[in-house]
RNA sequence: GCAGGGAUGCCGGAGUGGACAAUCGGAGCAGUCUGUAAAACUGCCGCUCGAAAGGGCUACGAAGGUUCGAAUCCUUCUCCCUGCA
């Protein structure tokens, strides 16, 4: 079994409030970057120049250019008129760059590669969970027709940078099974490096579409990497490793450090790996927990004036440099001072927290 | 001492006769967050009864007064600030 690795969102290149050194001591493995985002800022060619993004950031771990999808389907899905999708590619207005952009699998393919990263991801038509069954098998079909774009357009551009890097494509579907089989199985037959569950991963209610996750799991054969895109919570996380899926990205661990949420492995049920894999899942509550109850695993420490006369770390347990130097009364003052040291110390913990948790379900 | 200005809820600060339990910030509280339009956003925020609609009580430095009605007008007092002595 592969080992499962989280990887934090630093879209526009960064982990806000932290520098590369902040992650390899939370002992981060790697990132995703957008290049979407990139592009929009204009910073493909600055960054080839650098020698890629590696040498930009002077980041040695793993990095995945994420090509956009996303980003395209969130504007247009929260912005009806702000463009279509067609065969080709989306066509939308950019509100940020003012500009109508025709967006194509080769451009992305393209874009992604100024970057030189480690792992790729194809340009798909990422659906939400409410749109009509019409439009998800729209998104299956232009997913696997642009996939097909961007591996044609990678193998044309052979690149070598310095090694091969990997090619992702990302199944969509929604929740039809059938249509995620479809997906799958075309995508399959087209070949990459790794396949992505993609789509919105929890449902109108906020729930993990954990049917789906499963079954699209089952669709990729064990050889290849299993990528949960935008997942998730701990605990969603937990389960789709039991799945099988072995590699994550969610921007959860570091948003709510900045909203003030803190991640904390509750002290009655420092689970091992096993425990952690056979049975946690259910969601914290609130800072306090009743006891006993080994279904819960960490709960969330809110900053809040609670803390203020809270001399304990974050974390006792935890070995980041922020439960490691900083008490709960002081990151509770860096917050209500606004003191962006307080988002730098807030964040590196929680992602530490992830990467332990990583350490103890591998 | 004389002349001006001011005192508003935890804090800052609007309001200058009825629509004021009192705009708006901050703080506080409760939530949300899942391939980052997010150091963001939403709700609550005098006490009390009510599930709610709504009701009762107490409040705009203090005490009186005018008025159907006052945070708002008048008188006195207390304290703070600014000029002149």
């Amino acid at each position: 079994m592969r080992t499962p690795v989280f990887f934090p969102d630093a879209t526009f290149g960064l982990i806000k409030h932290l520098d590369q050194k902040d992650l390899e001591h939370a002992k981060v493995p790697g990132i995703v970057v957008n290049a979407y985002h990139l592009f929009k800022l204009g910073k493909g060619k600055l960054i080839e120049k650098a020698g890629g993004i590696h040498a930009f950031m002077n980041w040695n771990g793993t990095v995945i250019t994420d090509s956009g999808g996303w980003q395209i389907m969130s504007l247009i899905h929260d912005n009806p008129g702000a463009g279509k999708i067609t065969d080709d590619g989306p066509i939308f207005f950019d509100p940020d760059l003012k500009q109508k952009i025709f967006f194509t699998p080769e451009k992305s393919i393209e874009l992604q590669l100024q970057l030189k990263p480690d792992i790729m991801i194809c340009l798909d038509n990422c659906t939400r969970h409410d749109v009509s069954i019409q439009n998800q098998k729209k998104s299956v079909e232009q997913t696997i027709k642009w996939a097909a774009q961007c591996k044609k357009e990678f193998e044309k551009l052979n690149p070598i940078i310095p090694a091969r890097p990997l090619l992702f494509a990302v199944i969509q579907g929604g929740n039809s099974k059938k249509l995620r089989k479809k997906c799958a199985e075309g995508l399959l037959k087209i070949g990459f490096d790794g396949f992505s569950f993609g789509g919105h991963p929890v449902d109108a209610k906020g729930k993990l579409v954990t049917e789906i996750l499963k079954y699209t799991a089952d669709l990729i054969p064990d050889k290849f990497p299993k990528y949960a895109m935008g997942i998730g919570k701990p605990e969603d996380i937990v389960k789709c490793v039991k799945m099988g899926y072995t590699m994550f990205d969610c921007v959860i661990p570091t948003r709510e450090a900045r909203h003030g949420r803190l991640y904390v492995y509750h002290p009655e049920t420092n689970l091992s790996a096993e425990e952690s894999l056979r049975g946690i899942l259910r969601s914290p509550r609130k800072t306090r927990l009743p006891q006993n109850n080994k279904k819960i695993f960490y709960e969330h420490l809110f900053v809040n004036s609670k803390l203020e006369y809270d001399f304990q770390p974050i974390d006792p347990t935890c070995d980041c440099l922020a439960c490691q130097n900083y008490s709960r009364a002081y990151i509770y003052h860096l917050f209500r001072l606004r003191e962006p040291a307080a988002l730098r110390l807030a964040t590196i913990h929680n992602l530490r927290f992830y990467t332990r948790l990583m350490e103890k379900i591998s």
